[in-house]
DNA sequence: CATAAATTGCGACAAAGTTGCAAAAATAAT
DNA sequence: ATTATTTTTGCAACTTTGTCGCAATTTATG
């Protein structure tokens, strides 16, 4: 299914209305790199700062959107219903982010972890950083 | 090692003078749960706002904190150096961040996963989040 | 204890995020 | 279709969060 009318199903199915502000911030998001809250609201250049927000804001409690830490900053990307399931690899360095496929081993092991917490689990994240390909040569120390 | 003996050993590694700031912020983070920027600073509450965050962000150069998307706000804590190292779970519900015992198993395997994408690994973190026990009763859907 | 170097607090500022409200757009009803 | 109702948007004001330069203070050096 094409995204676009994924994000029309789900907005229906909570009683949410679909708008062009919607429409335009899951367009923007829909790049390979996740974007910082900056950059998501200069690519939705047509559109209110605060509406940004509020799209990101409803888009979070819909499991739309997801956060995940990328170095110092947060960025936001599609969540698992919208992109492959993934984890990220940050590079400490260029800031890059390089998504991982996926693994069902890891995947069973971490819902394993959550049973064993008595944690019902909603969602998960891994991050690794540390220095990619390209920029080990570079930096000595960080 | 004394929390504060190994702070003023770091500080002096890297040439970093030891303050009476800079061990106060440590000491404020170490509580049992990560904390906020803003509760930070409320705990510090002799020590001005911009050297809180000039600390905090000397304790992230020097690897003596790090900083973990719990929920929707990012939260410090010491890092493993300081605590055991260990990943975290936090409830959708109450917020409350608990945290996980490690296991080599699962540390081994990122290690390679890093390896595999070319990666020099310097730290990482799982975050899953979902509903703890005592909030599960309470809450439908989310 | 004096000197040099680094850190702190202050104030001013920039960036990020929130809120109330009238206008506009989307849904529901006729 | 057109109108009525509900929701969303943009705007502007505002709060919170984070940054920066600089003089005063503290820390390290000899």
């Amino acid at each position: 299914m094409q995204p676009s009318a994924q994000l029309e199903q789900v907005l229906k199915q909570h009683g949410q209305s679909v708008t062009a502000a919607r429409q335009a911030v899951l367009a923007a998001l829909q790049g390979q790199e996740p974007l910082t809250m900056g950059e998501l609201v200069i690519r939705c250049n047509d559109i209110d700062r605060a509406t940004v927000y509020r799209s990101v804001a409803l888009f979070e409690r819909l499991s739309i959107v997801q956060r995940l830490q990328a170095g110092w900053k947060y960025k936001l990307e599609l969540s698992d219903a919208f992109h492959e399931h993934h984890h990220h690899a940050t590079c400490l360095h260029c800031g890059q982010v390089v998504p991982l496929s996926e693994d069902p081993k890891l995947e069973a092991y971490l819902h394993d972890l959550a049973v064993a917490y008595n944690f019902t689990l909603r969602k998960h994240q891994i991050e690794l950083s540390g220095l990619c390909a390209t920029c080990q040569p570079t930096v000595g120390s960080l």
